[in-house]
DNA sequence: CGCAGCGATACCGTGCGGGTATGGAAAGAC
DNA sequence: GTCTTTCCATACCCGCACGGTATCGCTGCG
């Protein structure tokens, strides 16, 4: 059985990133030609062709669609297991939590509180990350995040739920909809909304926000509007208003790691995070 | 960032499993001394040490526990590629299921004609294996395979439940309990257990089988007893009897699939499987 | 104290990964 | 149609890193 390297894997995928020897090469740092030869060589070895040659373009064939696919799975796992490994050579061992600011619904330090009275307690290194967070996770830079459903791919990983809550409309004062009590999803239907950076490339044309701050900045300049969790209102500016989407999906906080994870300092975070969790959707609730 | 080779992780999973830089580097078909510097430049490179060298014998570093099992996370992942990605590329493609003779609850037939009605189908291929059939998924050998829960780690792995049975006691018509009407787990507690090839190695001595036959023919000889599902029923040797067992859990019949599979052939199959059993707990219960 | 076992070091050859120069085919300009 | 541009493939060369052989050094044991 012919070995694949991971070297062959990280090349393929950028020319099937790019569609593009040249800027595959210019990307990765090195000349076309012995890219050309390393993808050639690939093809051989796995006795598939990958792309059609089609003189100027060129295009995946459906096997090199697959490879792209199981190659991303390949790499992230490869960078996982190194990070992972340097983690754990540490001396100083810590519990890495990746959130978004402003986007831990309000429970985070009583967590912390919880967890630092666990025998199995760790430092909390607290990672700010506006997109990518899930990706921090699966390429073992954190060990845990804080994640909303259902915006996010949770294969691979475990999770613990911990907060759903209903939606708000973020808007300026100015806004035509600031006097509503209530609004729906079709009331703003073709107001532009932010795009972070990492996620989906898709049509949302609004402006690119990469922290909280920012994008309540942008919201107040009246250039974008937010759906965003209900336990923002605390975090509001004064120049802000929100009201309910009624018709929007309530979205889920969890806490998600990876699979297979045996760390104790893990597992005692996810229990104080359940514990605290329960008693506030007690107290709510 | 250090780039991480394949050919490292084979490496260094030898050494790890090993313990013995000699009979690693005899695996590998390789001399011992370029295996003991390749060790040492993967540790120089994560800047971690991985074994513990006290002088004969070597043990793994906490960080080298971590990367023993990302390392074998990474390399079924890199086999999967393989596989799939030339799996993909026939130009006679078909579906391959592993299943374990007999263990398939009598549905099969009904699933494999539901799904040649269904307009994406393709040929079907089937592969029996006793043992590792979970690993013949992830290392992408095999599309989708029947299960029995709860023996099997399903994590990266998608699944539909397809039958749920009691579970009974196989053994010789000449055994002590083959009067009873049923029996509980305590009444054979010390009797030998069958090992399959590649399940744990945990205590159980008795006989390794790799086929049903050959298992039924061994529980005949009074070498073995088996808790079997109640489907093997109808498969049974007129010189065997089976009993329900009162206290065992009830065992569930899965197909599992990779996760992230998009192949319609297979999400036929999914639907096919799943319409089968759905009549079939139907009529049963 | 000597021997045996095993990992580390030293040194060497070669195969392969990568670079430069160039060829050749396909798409676009006119 | 032909000239040009663009891009991938081929040809050739070089350096390095991977793997092999020989040997050392340490450790535990008889």
């Amino acid at each position: 059985m012919e070995r694949l390297e991971v070297r062959e894997l990280v090349y393929f995928t950028a020319v099937a990133e790019e569609l593009h020897f040249g800027r595959a090469a210019a990307r990765l740092g090195m000349a076309q030609p012995p890219l050309s030869r390393a993808i050639q060589q690939l093809e051989r070895r796995l006795g598939v062709p990958l792309l059609e040659r089609g003189g100027h373009r060129i295009a995946l064939t459906e096997a090199g669609a697959v490879l792209l696919r199981e190659s991303r799975t390949v790499l992230d796992a490869a960078s996982a297991a190194a990070h992972r490994t340097r983690r754990a050579g540490r001396t100083d061992p810590s519990l890495v939590l990746v959130i978004k600011p402003g986007g831990d619904g309000g429970l985070l330090p009583a967590i912390l509180d919880a967890y630092q009275a666990e025998p199995d307690a760790l430092p909390v290194e607290l990672v700010c990350s506006f997109g990518e967070r899930e990706t921090l996770l699966r390429e073992g830079r954190a060990d845990a995040a804080l994640l909303h459903l259902p915006h996010h791919d949770l294969t691979g990983l475990d999770t613990q739920d911990l907060l759903t809550e209903t939606q708000l409309l973020v808007m300026p004062r100015s806004h035509r909809l600031a006097g509503r009590a209530r609004v729906c999803l079709d009331d703003f239907a073709g107001e532009p909304l932010p795009r972070w950076p990492g996620a989906s490339e898709d049509a949302s044309q609004g402006p690119e926000v990469h922290d909280l701050g920012q994008l309540l900045h942008l919201i107040a300049l009246g250039r974008t509007v937010a759906v965003l969790p209900a336990s923002i209102r605390g975090q509001l500016r004064d120049d802000l208003v929100a009201v309910p989407v009624d018709d929007a999906e309530p979205t889920t906080l969890v806490l998600a790691w990876p699979e297979h994870a045996t760390s104790p300092a893990l597992a005692a975070f996810v229990r104080a995070a359940a514990a605290v969790a329960d008693k506030a959707t007690g107290q709510d609730g």
